[in-house]
DNA sequence: AAACTTTAAGCACGAACGTTCTGTTAAATC
DNA sequence: GATTTAACAGAACGTTCGTGCTTAAAGTTT
């Protein structure tokens, strides 16, 4: 869009590349994507495409942008249409093992790819990812604490170590089912969670 | 080694060239390591090294498989030196945590980047990266059933299901550590196991 | 010391990379 | 309807990629 929010051509344009960018990255990664077969793969310019963003880096920071909106839309909205408390935190988790089942992006969870690429490269792309993966945590453990303060769960455990757990069984369910093609990980990951919330719940046999 | 076991100049350089490569592809992935890089690191010229390997496929399945050598000294060794059942399983953890800590590879845990690198790549480097991570699960799963049969642990547990678990929470700490430079995360991974393993040890006060 | 094998360097290749520059076409504005 | 502007295409740049082919040096064996 423009600064006067109209939509132009270009925006159109810019969005059915970014889309296939982001397919691209969640299974070659954000350096397996370039910006050739790019061009290619959607019968366009290289120099035309690459205008939109002047350089592979922004191109890069524009597909992390949009793959945080994607995340957004596809899990933290729904959740938070949700209850507060426990009924939020099920939702998270069961949200989020839902959006690597389903395959939103074809290589899995974007940002499980993406983070495991950068996470040992300094630079804007790591700052990033970084921040969306602590922003996600964060999400986690405010509504563990909403729990905690409504009395759903138990008060002993820190939100930041249960968001750890939590995020940790669901993040070894997308890569499980990746690289093992395992088909039971994600029902182990929900087993796991299911365990770990019912053990600090003030009333177990509500946690489906 | 030639085939009769000499060890010989070749050798020297082809491990020189594995250690190095091994570090690049911890930190920029498998495909991010290349040839010239390599070699220029190094101070060797780029064909020389390539007739090592005579493709970039072999030299990555020899990455590998050298990482795999590491890993296998590193870490399940010494943990097969200590007690079947629930103190190996102990070792398991701590030793895999220890490994990812200390930075045995400059990127962390090679196999969780070259996992998550390789998890949507069909060919050689994923079938050798998801046999690895197999002989890693079934290693827990093992020692889960041995703790068991020794009465050690809790038997309603499933095996497969206790090694997923703490696989999980071992792997989440060294992906939070890098990307998030959480200090934390490798107590809050040793948190969470020993929190795990307690709930389910028959006698929990012998959990360290 | 000579013959032979192993090891590595030198050089060049075609392809793909990110990037820049110059046109051309279509839409928006006047 | 003319003019300006945004959206692309085409061609080429220099660089780096993986990969061969040829040759020199080093080590081993006779």
């Amino acid at each position: 869009m423009t600064q006067d929010g109209r939509v132009v051509r270009g925006d159109q344009t810019r969005q059915r590349i970014l889309d296939r960018a982001m397919a691209i990255a969640s299974q070659d990664g954000l350096e397996g994507l370039s910006i050739g077969r790019l061009a290619t793969d959607l019968g366009v310019s290289k120099s035309g495409l690459f205008s939109h963003f002047g350089s592979k880096e922004e191109l890069q920071v524009a597909v992390v942008r949009a793959a945080e909106e994607v995340f957004t839309h596809e899990v933290v909205k729904p959740a938070l249409r949700t209850t507060p408390g426990l009924p939020r935190l099920v939702e998270l988790c069961r949200g989020w093992l839902d959006y690597s089942e389903r395959r939103v992006f074809p290589g899995g969870c974007f940002f499980y790819a993406a983070g495991a690429e950068f996470d040992a490269r300094p630079g804007r792309i790591r700052d990033l990812l970084a921040r969306a993966r602590r922003d996600w945590l964060r999400l986690y453990e405010q509504t563990v604490r909403d729990a905690q303060q409504l009395g759903q769960l138990d008060t002993d455990v820190e939100p930041a170590q249960l968001a750890f757990e939590l995020d940790a069984l669901a993040t070894a369910a997308n890569s499980a089912a990746l690289l093992l093609d395992d088909a039971l990980a994600y029902q182990r990951s929900r087993a796991g969670i299911r365990t770990r919330l019912r053990a600090l719940a003030t009333r177990p046999e509500e946690v489906p």
